[in-house]
RNA sequence: GCGCCCGUAGCUCAGUAGGAUAGAGCAACGGCCUUCUAAGCCGUGGGUCGUGCGUUCGAGUCGCACCGGGCGCGCCA
């Protein structure tokens, strides 16, 4: 509704007044209700034309005036402020809840369009901690976005199942048997101070590493087990959040692609590849366009002629790239920033095209930086079972009705919502401060709160016990600002979706549910709803909350957050 | 040193393709549970939007410089 009105304002003008281009009509939202609901700033078009802020204000208020929806206009300073007509617009808006339902907020994006997104790709050597799980929290809901418009979505997972680091683990997880997923973590902090102190066992590494490329069967095996062992503990704990994918992509199975062999001649000829000193298969990048020093050589192979990853790499991206998507996403810590401006420089050069990356910056704890090694990290699975613990008590308090097992299945979205929304709200590029206490406290700014706003309306709609239509009644009205407030925010959610996406930025959607409980909240502490003055508002507020619910169940499930029944 | 990202209240963050008096939460203080879930609500205090120039009718938002933090810069992935 609010989509088609701001389109249908901006058209009305240009129609109007040809001289004026489309970007130079800016509709904005007035800062305040007693200034209406949708301004035109008249400040650009007055100079334009040359006429004052009445002259242009009259004359627009004149065209739009037969626009149904509109029903008066006042002129305040250099702005246009016009104010809707509550009744009709809320109708209208609840009709388009009521009428898409769970698709509500979607504008059809993607349709008949393909995307492809690849995040996480944690490698398969320890249990993922918050910062990691950024990763993919925010690549899951990019893949929730994407489908939700439209976009036949294939979500693919890395599995780095090579490189010096499995090559260690595979060692020493041959001397130490009976490895499960929790012992992977120690095994893995052991080989890498092993190998800092004990040459010997760093150059097993890499032979074991070269075997392991030549295709040796029992090599691959070893690989396989470990890696298998730790990426199935790894997705446990992703699909506790709620996390999953449909395409898992072993490096290992990159090892030789026609592509690339084409990109290497390609290279070639440019003169950019060559071996260094060391006996390196190196590209120098500034044969390619490549402007600065810094980062300028990028190694495809060693000197005992293993591939590093980024060989690999950019057989993976070749094929990811051949797949034909019409949106490529990747999501990289910021970390991989030089990394993938390297990669997009080689395969440019020889034609292909790269994924969109999205970075997004790492999780700081108050102590400072995460770090595996120094055992500074907050792992995710701890995080879920304390917030889940903490959830519990609660629960037991507030839902004495039901089985131990609902109260707990409870607390654990609970604890999802929890650490889902303290990641999301934030956008990517920041640093964020991860804050173990607030984070577990479940009160304002949480998800919690928002699931609390859902449980609240659900509440509502079960104690009426009766099914609440989706036909807008002719009595249906609006009487409070508390409410009209609540409908405008409804009615903008496909413009946040859409910027939401297009941004690549969850945290749009996640302080747009924010707001709208919070305008809900307000709605329902001043408004009662079961117990309203007569049966006609009583009724309209009941289709409010329904509509309300069925948008947050919408934004929520974009964030991946669980909505509740009662909590 | 070079490149990219960030800098908004004591703390954690919003701020909608430059627009009207800069907003939430936490923490502090004061109120509200015989009324739809108090994981809530209302109120008070708290800001030279890192600093300085510049562009503009108008800058937290755009440009430049500086300061501070994050990340990266050839056998890690």
């Amino acid at each position: 509704m609010y989509l088609h009105i701001v389109e249908d304002l901006k058209t009305t003008i240009i129609e109007r007044f040809p001289e004026i281009s489309e970007e130079e009509v800016n509709i904005s939202s007035p800062p305040d209700l007693r200034f209406g609901d949708i301004a035109v700033p008249l400040f650009v078009l007055a100079k334009k034309l040359g006429v004052s802020f009445s002259g242009i204000g009259e004359k627009i208020i004149g065209v739009i005036r037969d626009l149904s929806y509109i029903d008066r206009a006042e002129l305040v300073g250099g702005y246009l402020n016009l104010f809707l007509k509550r009744n009709l617009y809320a109708r209208e808006t609840l009709i388009e809840i009521f009428s898409k339902k769970e698709k509500y907020g979607s504008v059809g994006l993607g349709k008949e369009k393909k995307a492809l997104i690849e995040h996480t790709s944690i490698n398969p050597n320890a249990s993922p901690h918050v910062g990691r799980a950024r990763n993919a929290m925010i690549g899951d809901s990019l893949s929730r976005l994407l489908k939700f418009e439209g976009y036949d979505t294939e979500v693919h997972y890395y599995v780095n199942d090579m490189g010096r680091q499995i090559g260690l683990l595979v060692l020493i997880a041959d001397e130490l048997e009976g490895l499960d997923f929790n012992g992977i973590l120690d095994a893995y902090v052991k080989a890498n101070r092993r190998a800092e102190e004990d040459e010997e066992f760093a150059k097993r590494g890499y032979d074991l590493l070269a075997k392991m490329e030549e295709g040796d069967e029992e090599t691959r095996k070893k690989f396989y087990r470990v890696t298998e062992l730790c990426l199935q503990g790894q997705l446990e704990v992703l699909k506790r959040l709620g996390v999953e994918y449909n395409c898992f992509d072993r490096e290992s199975s990159f090892l030789h692609s026609e592509e690339l062999e084409k990109v290497l001649n390609v290279l070639r000829e440019k003169g950019a590849l060559f071996v260094d000193e060391e006996g390196r298969l190196t590209v120098d990048l500034s044969k390619l366009g490549y402007s600065q020093e810094e980062g300028r050589y990028f190694v495809l192979r060693r000197a005992n002629g293993s591939s590093m990853y980024g060989y690999r790499d950019l057989a993976y991206t070749i094929y990811k790239g051949k797949r034909g998507s019409d949106v490529n996403l990747i999501v990289l810590g910021e970390d991989h920033k030089l990394y993938a401006q390297q990669l997009e420089l080689i395969l440019k050069s020889a034609g292909y095209s790269s994924p969109e990356c999205v970075f997004y910056s790492y999780i700081l704890l108050k102590e400072g930086k995460m770090s595996t090694r120094q055992g500074n990290v907050v792992l995710l699975s701890d995080f879920l079972d304390k917030a889940s613990e903490l959830a519990l008590q609660k629960v037991k308090q507030q839902c004495v009705e039901l089985s131990e097992n609902e109260q707990k299945l409870i607390a654990e979205k609970i604890a999802v919502s929890a650490i889902r929304f303290a990641v999301l709200k934030v956008s990517p590029t920041k640093n964020v401060v991860f804050d173990y206490d607030s984070a577990l406290s479940f009160e304002g700014d949480t998800g919690p709160y928002l699931q609390y706003g859902c449980a609240r309306i659900k509440s509502i709609l079960r104690k009426y016990g009766k099914d609440i239509g989706d036909e807008i009644g002719e009595d249906f009205s609006i009487k409070t600002d508390d409410e009209w407030i609540v409908v405008r925010r409804l009615s903008e959610f496909p413009e946040v979706v859409v910027n939401s996406l297009v941004q690549r930025n969850p945290a749009i959607v996640a302080n747009y549910a924010l707001e709208l409980v919070r305008r809900f909240t307000t709605f329902y502490h001043n408004c009662p709803v079961l117990q309203a003055e007569e049966e006609a508002l009583k009724y309209s507020r009941l289709q409010l909350c329904k509509a309300t619910l069925q948008t947050l169940e919408n934004a929520l499930s974009l964030l991946g957050i669980p909505v509740l029944e009662r909590m």
